[in-house]
DNA sequence: AATAATTCTGGAATTATTCCCAGAATTGAT
DNA sequence: ATCAATTCTGGGAATAATTCCAGAATTATT
C-alpha cells in the first residue's frame, strides 16, 4: 500500500496541490465547488494529513513538552489530567516526559523537547535553583510555564504555584491552637520551592505564638516513602517525641504510616498527623488524615490555559498565579489536655 | 536570533550538508578530521538538530503514541511510567493521549497520532468490542500493543494481559474456604476483557465448589467511586446482604469503602472486602484490604518492549504475553464461623 | 461590449533534513 | 610512477506539506 499524500488527492480531484491546502486549512478563498470536490476525495482515499510536513514548513508543532518528575505518583497524575484535558480543547498534543526527579534527565529532556520543536513547555523541573536548568531554559525560545517551582535568576518565567507557606502556617497554628507544641515536619528537599515555602510558613507559626521554634524538627528528606519511615521512625525514638508530624506529600506519607503502625501506635491518639494533597488513602484512613489540600487538576488546567494563551499572542506576557491551599481538619488530631 | 540550521553548521565548518549530516548520524564513512570540525562547529554554534525535518526525511518519527483511558488513576500512572521508562531507554519518546473513556475520544486520539506519524502504538481504549476501534485499527500501518485489552476480531495483535480469570476464582474460592456463600462482585464494564474474564473467574470459582452461583451477585457498572457507592449501597440494603464483596479496581473501592463508612460498619468483621489493584490505600487501610494483585509497572514495561522490538524488526511477530495475578490476603477477610 | 474589480486557482519556492550517486582524494600494489 | 582499489566528500533529489505571486476566471461597472 503505498503512502497518501496530498498530491494523490489533488490529482484525483484534479486540481493543484494548494488547492488541496486551501481547502484543508479552510482558507475563505476557496469556492463551494473546489472545496466539495476536495473534501469528496479525501474522504474516497481516506487521507490522513502528514502533520510532521505540515510542522516542518508551518514551523509550529501544536504540541506542548510536559516535564514531570514523576509520573506514577497520583499527585502529577492528576496535574497531567487538567493539563492534557485543556490543551486538547485547544488543539494541542502533549509529549510527555519523566525526569524522575533526577536533575540531569530535566536537562537531557528538555533538549529533546526542543529537538521534537514543541510549541510550549509545562515544566515540573526536579530542580528549582541548578545553575544548569536556569542555563538551559535562558536558551529556550517557546513559551514555559513552570508548575510548583520558581527559578530565581528568572523571576518573569509564568508560573502556577500553590501558596503553601501560608496552608502551612495555618496548619502549625491549628495544631498549636491544640495544645501542641513539639511539632515536627518532615517534608522534600529544598532544592524546590514547595519545600522551601513549607519550611518558611511552619517557621513563621511559630513565630507568631508563645512557642518555641525549634529548627531541629524541620527535616528535608528525598521523596521516598523509605525515608519518610526513616526519619519517623528516628523522631519517634527519640528521648521527647514530637506530638505531632506534619508531612509533605503523599510518599513520605506512606513511609510516615508505615513506621507509626509498625510501632503499633495510633494515629490520632498518641501520635497527631497532618499531610500535605488530598489522596483516596487521607480520607479513607482510620482515623481520616488532615490534609492541607490544593486542586490539583486545577493547577494543571491554568498551567495549560496560559500556555496556550502565551503561544497563541504575538507578545505574550508572562504570568504567576498563586492557587489557595486549604485545610481540611480530620480526626488524625488530638486535643492535647493540659 | 536567527534560526540554526545544519546548513549555517556547514558553512562553518567549511564542508556539506551532507557531510554534516552523516557525522551526526554517525556513518561509518567520515574521516577523523571531518568529524572533530564538524562536532566542534556543532557546538560552537549550539546546534539542536531539528527531529521535524529528520522524521520527514527518513520516514520515522521515533515517537509512540500511548492511549490511556484516565491518567488520573494511579494505575495507569503506573503503567505508563514503566512504559516511558523503557522507551526513553530505547530512544523513543511518548506522546500521551487521553481518552477518558471515551470510545470516541479513543477514535479520534488514535487518528490524531496517526497523523503525528508515530512509529507504533500502545493502547488501552475504552471499549474492546466496538466495531469502530476495530475498524479503525485495522488501517494502521505501525506495530501496535494492547494493555489489558482483547479485540475478538483481531486475535493476532500483540498485547500484555493479566490472568484476572485465574486470580478471581483464587480470591472466590479463598472467601468460600473461609465459609462464604453470598459474595458479591462489582466490576467495570463488560465492554473491556478485564471484566469479562473477571466475571469468568467468579463462576468458575462457584461452579468447582459446594456453593451455588448467584447471577444476581454480578455487577458491572462504571469505574467511577460514585456507581460503587450506589451498588454498594444496594447490595448492604437488601435483605440477605452478602457477607463479602469483591471490587474490580482502586475508583470503585473508594466508592465501596465509603458505603460501608457511611452505615457504620466494619471491615473485616461486618463485611469481607477483596479489591482488585494494590494501592497505597489497601496495605494502609484498617484492616488492611486483601488485592488480588499484579506488577502494573511491569505490565508497562513489557508492553514498550514487545514494541520497541516489532518497530525495530522487518518482519515483527506479534506477541501476547499474560502476567500472572497474585492474591494478597490481608485483614479485611473474616473467618465465619459456622 | 469593453474594461475594471474581484474572486479563485496553479505553479514554484520554501522548510531542514536524509541518502544516493558520482567523482575526488588517498592508499596500496606493481 | 602508474593504475587499481578503497576511502571519503560534495551535489542534488527527495520527503509532504504551506504560502506567495501571478495570472485565469468570474462578476460588476460603465
Amino acid at each position: 500500500m503505498s503512502k497518501l499524500t496530498m498530491k494523490e488527492v489533488a490529482t484525483h480531484a484534479g486540481v493543484a496541490l494548494s488547492s488541496v491546502s486551501r481547502v484543508l486549512n479552510s482558507h475563505d478563498d476557496v469556492s463551494e465547488k473546489m472545496r466539495d470536490r476536495v473534501l469528496n476525495s479525501c474522504k474516497e482515499l481516506g487521507y490522513e494529513p502528514n502533520l510532521l510536513a505540515s510542522s516542518l514548513r508551518s514551523g509550529t508543532t501544536r504540541t506542548v513538552g510536559f516535564l514531570i518528575s514523576d509520573i506514577s505518583n497520583p499527585l502529577y497524575g492528576d496535574i497531567a489530567w487538567g493539563a492534557e484535558r485543556t490543551l486538547d480543547l485547544s488543539g494541542y498534543a502533549m509529549i510527555l516526559a519523566n525526569s524522575e526527579s533526577d536533575p540531569h534527565r530535566d536537562i537531557e529532556m528538555i533538549r529533546l523537547l526542543k529537538q521534537r520543536r514543541v510549541d510550549g513547555l509545562i515544566l515540573t523541573v526536579a530542580d528549582d535553583q541548578s545553575e544548569e536548568i536556569y542555563h538551559e531554559l535562558s536558551k529556550i525560545q517557546v513559551p514555559i510555564v513552570l508548575i510548583d517551582r520558581e527559578v530565581s535568576q528568572m523571576p518573569e518565567l509564568s508560573a502556577i504555584l500553590s501558596d503553601h507557606s501560608n496552608g502551612m502556617k495555618i496548619a502549625v497554628e491549628h495544631l498549636i491552637k491544640m495544645n501542641h507544641k513539639k511539632i515536627a515536619l518532615i517534608t522534600g528537599p529544598d532544592s524546590l520551592r514547595v519545600n522551601r515555602e513549607r519550611s518558611i510558613g511552619f517557621k513563621a507559626a511559630f513565630d507568631a505564638s508563645e512557642v518555641d521554634y525549634d529548627d531541629s524538627l524541620s527535616h528535608h528528606v528525598r521523596y521516598t516513602p523509605e525515608e519518610g519511615m526513616c526519619v519517623t521512625n528516628s523522631l519517634l525514638e527519640s528521648p521527647e517525641p514530637p506530638s505531632a508530624i506534619i508531612c509533605g506529600g503523599n510518599l513520605l506519607l506512606l513511609g510516615v504510616l508505615r513506621a507509626i503502625k509498625q510501632k503499633n501506635l495510633k494515629v490520632g491518639e498518641d501520635i497527631s498527623i497532618i499531610s500535605c494533597d488530598e489522596v483516596p488513602l487521607t480520607e479513607l484512613h482510620s482515623p481520616p488524615i488532615s490534609v492541607i489540600a490544593r486542586d490539583t487538576a486545577k493547577m494543571g488546567e491554568s498551567a495549560a490555559s496560559i500556555l496556550v494563551n502565551q503561544m497563541n499572542s504575538p507578545n505574550p506576557i508572562s504570568r504567576i498565579i498563586e492557587l489557595p491551599t486549604t485545610l481540611h481538619i480530620r480526626n488524625s488530631i488530638k486535643h492535647l489536655g493540659k
